[in-house]
DNA sequence: TTCCAAACAAATAATGATTATCAATAAATA
DNA sequence: TATTTATTGATAATCATTATTTGTTTGGAA
């Protein structure tokens, strides 16, 4: 997470510039991506959202993370299972590795990656758009509590 | 897919091995798994078995998947959206490339991979025991057709 | 071979995350 | 302020998957 702040004047301004409307459960949830690094579940950004607007509904948040990944501000990271989490300050494609007994989910650094875009469109003449790269296992701390 | 009939076979074996049933309904999944190299879907499976065993349920090609992914003997490829394909050729983590439009999937080479767990796991901690690489594009055909 | 217990299949109900619907509300525009 | 349009909240619908239930099949003991 580099900078909360800009991130949300990032996603503030691209909404202004699709003439979406920047309501204030928008903006809250925005607020919670930009300042999270957790990666949150839609469910956890909708209690986040609660804390400061109670009515709140559940499909506001969907509807919002579902926009905002239309406009390329929100990376969706889907699990084995059906469930997803949200990445707001990364929203480009890059890899995960994800705890499989915490859940926590890190980006780890990793270059090497770049170059294969490329050898696997020439090898197979595929125009490759986009792409999904995850680790899973335990974490170190994992590890050691059993 | 490199030979179908020893897939088969070691599929079969390895039922066996658990002291696991081969029912003629097992057995035609296994078929189709072996025979396929189109990655085909629960539904689809379920389609092809119904030619021979029209009663079959789906709850059994569901079951029989699980069955077959608790094994190891069946890898799970999900799409971003909620539905699967299923590989039971290569049941190990390897990269897909997958045509978002006509829902191709190949298996490209990509040798440079091998490497990236060890790098990944040594700068983290982890205990890496799985991944997953899927790049998502327009194969060549469909490029073409608009 | 017959019987029994365990494994299995089929049919169907339940689940649960996501999506759609729609009346009410809020925001933008004139 | 009146009008138009987007958005919200509440709830119903969807749909792939999972659980349940009941009846059937299987393999082995007697």
């Amino acid at each position: 997470m580099a900078d909360p702040q800009k991130r949300l004047e990032t996603m503030l301004a691209k909404l202004k510039e699709k003439e979406m409307r920047i309501t204030p459960q928008r903006f809250a949830v925005l607020k919670i991506l930009s300042e999270s690094s957790e990666h949150p579940s839609v469910e956890r950004i909708y209690e986040q959202v609660r804390g400061d607007f109670p009515t709140t509904s559940l499909a506001t948040i969907y509807k919002t993370i579902i926009l905002l990944k239309g406009i390329g501000e929100v990376l969706e990271i889907g699990f084995g299972d059906g469930s997803s989490r949200y990445d707001g300050n990364k929203p480009y494609p890059h890899p995960h590795l994800i705890c499989t007994r915490c859940r926590t989910i890190i980006d780890p650094d990793l270059d090497s990656l770049h170059d294969m875009t490329a050898e696997v469109s020439e090898e197979t003449g595929f125009r490759i758009t986009s792409h999904r790269l995850d680790f899973f296992g335990l974490c170190s701390e994992c590890q050691k509590n059993r």
